[in-house]
DNA sequence: ATGACGATTTACT
DNA sequence: GTAAATCGTCATA
């Protein structure tokens, strides 16, 4: 993923996704329908970021991949720094001083956002041809299927018989995904589908 | 008009 | 481990 923030690029590999499945899915904005505003542009054409803000204080950004009116769209939840490392640790440093470490910059949805400078601004923008937030193929060669992790989806525990479908997908090997230290249930490793995987 | 609640992060015990 | 921060959105009145 690259961004073009006033002239400063910044960009990262993306190590970490979820995916947000459309009406039936009871974790994703778009469950049973529900249209807004704020989740217009996951009923855009596939390629289209839906930026949204959360809890007061965050952004998290994804890709709809569903065609346009089926409202499916991939988070994105941790990227892996590339270019513009200082300016993103001066976009995530908050009021602690103390220097963030490189797996910290990006290592969750709202911390990316942060890193990137992506707010409610680049929502809707188009992530094949945008020219300030866009996502490329790159190194893609370097991951087999085998060094994906496939497991249950981050805070949507009350999403019912959705919320332990295997729909969140991480490097296994990566140091820069999301709730790095904190155990959680049982992962299963599997082949993508079609289209799957970050 | 009012109240509850987040697809989270951080600080603190 | 738990709790606070902080506000747009949505359901209810």
């Amino acid at each position: 993923m690259r961004r073009l923030d006033n002239g400063t690029r910044l960009s990262g590999i993306i190590v970490e996704t979820e995916a947000y499945c459309g009406h039936p899915d009871r974790a994703a904005h778009s469950y049973n329908g529900h249209r807004s505003a704020r989740n217009e542009s996951m009923y855009g054409e596939p390629g289209t970021a839906y930026v949204y803000f959360t809890y007061g204080m965050h952004h998290c950004v994804n890709v709809v991949c569903g065609r346009a009116d089926h409202p499916v769209a991939v988070l994105l939840r941790a990227l892996e720094p590339d270019e513009g490392i200082d300016a993103m640790r001066a976009h995530r440093t908050g009021r602690s001083s103390r220097a963030l470490r490189d797996r910290d910059l990006c290592s969750g949805p709202g911390k990316l956002c942060a890193a990137l400078a992506i707010d409610r601004d680049l929502d809707g923008e188009d992530l094949v041809s945008g020219k300030r937030l866009w996502v490329e193929l790159v190194r893609a060669r370097a991951y087999p299927a085998s060094a994906l992790t496939n497991a249950a989806r981050v805070g949507v525990e009350s999403a019912g018989d959705w919320a332990g479908k295997p729909l969140r997908w991480y490097l296994t090997a990566s140091g820069h995904v999301s709730r790095r230290g904190t155990r959680h249930k049982a992962q299963v490793t599997r082949r993508p589908g079609r289209g799957g995987g970050p």
